[in-house]
DNA sequence: ACTCTTCTACGAATAATTTCGTAGTTAATA
DNA sequence: TATTAACTACGAAATTATTCGTAGAAGAGT
C-alpha cells in the first residue's frame, strides 16, 4: 500500500468515473458499465481495482464475497487537479484561453452560460 | 510517416510547448529549455523529436546540420482537443463545472475575468 | 453431495512510453 | 592534419500501463 500522490491513469479515471457516479460498486457493476461502451474483460477490471487499491486511490469493502469498491480520491479534488494540470501544461496558466477553448468545443447551453456568469461574479467579488 | 491522429503523450506535449513558444527550434535548444526544469538527456530529446517526426506531429528542416524542428500540430487545435477530452472524461460534458474548477485553481486576475466575460457574451449571442 | 456460476488472487504477457548508450559523420579549431 | 566538439541515427533497455489467463475458494441451485 504505497502513496497515492500520482495522477490516476486513463484507465483508472474511467473506473473512478463509475465509482463517483454510483457511489460505490462491485467489480461486476463496474465491468458491466465499462464493457458496454468499450469491450473489456472482467478480470481486467478486477485487476485494475486491485492495483488502484494498492495505490490507495480506491478502497474495497470486503465484508461480502463480492467486494464493494469506493473511491478514496474526491471527484472535486481530482477535477481541480486535472484542470490545473491542463492549465499549466497547455495554456501557460491562462484561464481565459482555457475557457475559450471549452466554449469552442460545443455550444454550451444558455443555462450553462448563466451559471458560468455567476461564477465570474463570485470570483470578481473575491478579487476586490 | 504514419498517422498523427493520436493524442500527443506527456513528453511530446512538453516538447510541443517549447516549439509553439519558439516557433521552431533545434534539438539543442529544446534540450536546454527542458533540461533546465527537469534533468534529461540530449539524446532523449533527440529521440523524442525523431519519434514525433515519424508520427507526423513535428517536422524537421534538415537543410542545416543541426535540424530545426517545427510543430505540425496547431496549438489552438491541440488545446481544444485536450479541453474537450477533459470535459468529457472528467466533467461529464459540463462546461460550467470545468470553468468552476479552473477559477478555483488560482484567482484569475480581473483582466482575465473580463476577457472570459466577453467570451460569454459572444457565446450567448451565438445561442440566439 | 455434486455441479455450475461467480468471485478473488495473482503472475505474467503485451503494449505503450521514455530514456539512454554507442556508432559514425561533420564541422570547428588547434 | 589531428583532435575535439556537436550532431544524427538507431537499437535496445527501462519504465509504466494495460490486458488476460489460470487456479482455487465460496455460494447457489439441484
Amino acid at each position: 500500500m504505497s502513496k497515492q500522490n500520482q495522477k490516476p491513469t486513463e484507465a483508472e479515471l474511467e473506473i473512478l468515473a463509475v465509482l463517483w457516479q454510483r457511489g460505490a460498486a462491485t467489480v461486476r457493476e463496474v465491468y458491466e458499465i465499462l464493457n458496454a461502451s468499450k469491450p473489456t474483460g472482467y478480470t481486467t477490471v478486477l485487476k485494475m481495482l486491485q492495483i488502484m487499491t494498492d495505490k490507495g486511490i480506491v478502497e474495497p469493502d470486503k465484508s461480502n464475497r463480492a467486494h464493494v469498491y469506493r473511491a478514496l480520491l474526491e471527484q472535486a479534488a481530482t477535477q481541480k487537479r486535472f484542470a490545473a494540470d491542463l492549465l499549466n501544461k497547455l495554456f501557460g496558466g491562462s484561464a481565459s484561453q482555457l475557457v475559450m477553448r471549452v466554449l469552442e468545443t460545443e455550444a454550451a447551453s444558455n443555462d450553462e452560460l448563466a451559471q458560468i456568469r455567476q461564477m465570474l461574479d463570485e470570483a470578481e467579488r473575491k478579487n476586490r
